[in-house]
DNA sequence: ATAATATGGTGAT
DNA sequence: TCACCCTATTATC
């Protein structure tokens, strides 16, 4: 699930199984070969992500990767695969063996290109020293919706459509209302909760946003509930709140969730 | 077996 | 607003 946490999950764990070790690198697929040869050999120097975006250094040659839809990356220790037809790129040293399969993007940059891309998307909540006021501004002057602003990545990086509509939930706000039109206290706490959130995925690269604290703000006992969201993809089921109907609609050409009762309907606001 | 759907983004219309 | 990219999973015939 290729949001901003499982980014940074797989920009940790591939630091710790690869950074400071020799790589091979292939493309068993064949449409990476020359990207692969170019850091085949080398020294993993560093990883780094920002949003959904991430960064294997070898040194001045920096694989950039954007996962999409499809993408994804099946790390192993001790391990051999073989690689699927789909393996765009493996990278392998003594002791680990990575695939990645489907990504929208695969391409080495230079350490510039890679600044110019990581400039143009927002502040990251995941980063320590990331500046909500960058969001802020932009959205406390926009007429578009904060749905659509949470997932434009120019505004704040890393959010996605699971993130985008559970932060909303979780901060009872309609995912319709203008940007302009945002309390900024409601800012603060969508801001503050995607740190925590995102930060709580990026550990395991799962999200679950349902937990026990949350319910218990609201008097609603957890009774060993598996749901991990609140209202992603959970349209036509009763909220596990406050029991309304949990609805969902198409929104900027995505789907968005809401709950009618917890979070109101402001669409013709 | 085939179709629909998906956590994303780009570029055309 | 839509088509498209790429691939896996789930739903429908």
């Amino acid at each position: 699930m290729p949001e901003g946490h499982s980014i940074r999950h797989l920009a940790t764990v591939h630091s710790y199984g690869f950074v400071g070790t020799l790589v091979q690198a292939s493309s068993p697929q064949g449409r990476f070969d020359e990207g692969a040869a170019v850091i085949n050999d080398r020294v993993m120097t560093e990883t780094s992500a920002h949003g959904k975006h991430l960064f294997l250094h070898f040194d001045n040659d920096i694989v950039h990767i954007h996962l999409g839809l499809y993408g994804w990356f099946k790390l192993r220790k001790n391990k051999q695969q073989q690689p699927g037809n789909a393996t765009r790129l493996r990278l392998m040293n003594d002791e680990y063996l990575s695939d990645l399969a489907g990504p929208t993007a695969c391409e080495i940059v230079d350490y510039d290109a890679m600044l110019t891309k990581k400039a143009k998307l927002g502040p990251d909540p995941i980063h320590d020293n990331a500046d909500p006021e960058k969001a802020w501004e932009k959205i406390a002057k926009s007429k578009k919706t904060i749905g659509g602003l949470l997932m434009d990545q120019s505004v704040i990086a890393g959010i996605g459509n699971v993130y985008r509509a559970e932060l909303l939930f979780r901060a009872r706000l309609s995912p319709f209302i203008s940007g302009k039109d945002v309390p900024r206290e409601k800012f603060d706490e969508i801001w503050s909760d995607s740190v925590v959130l995102l930060r709580d995925g990026a550990t395991d690269g799962h999200i679950r946003t349902v937990t026990e604290e949350h319910l218990r703000k609201h008097g609603v006992e957890l009774h060993g509930c598996t749901q991990y969201s609140y209202v992603y993809k959970r349209h036509g089921n009763d909220c596990l709140v406050c029991g309304s109907l949990v609805r969902s609609d198409t929104l900027d050409g995505r789907t968005v969730y809401w709950c009618e009762g917890c979070q109101g309907d402001n669409r013709n606001a």
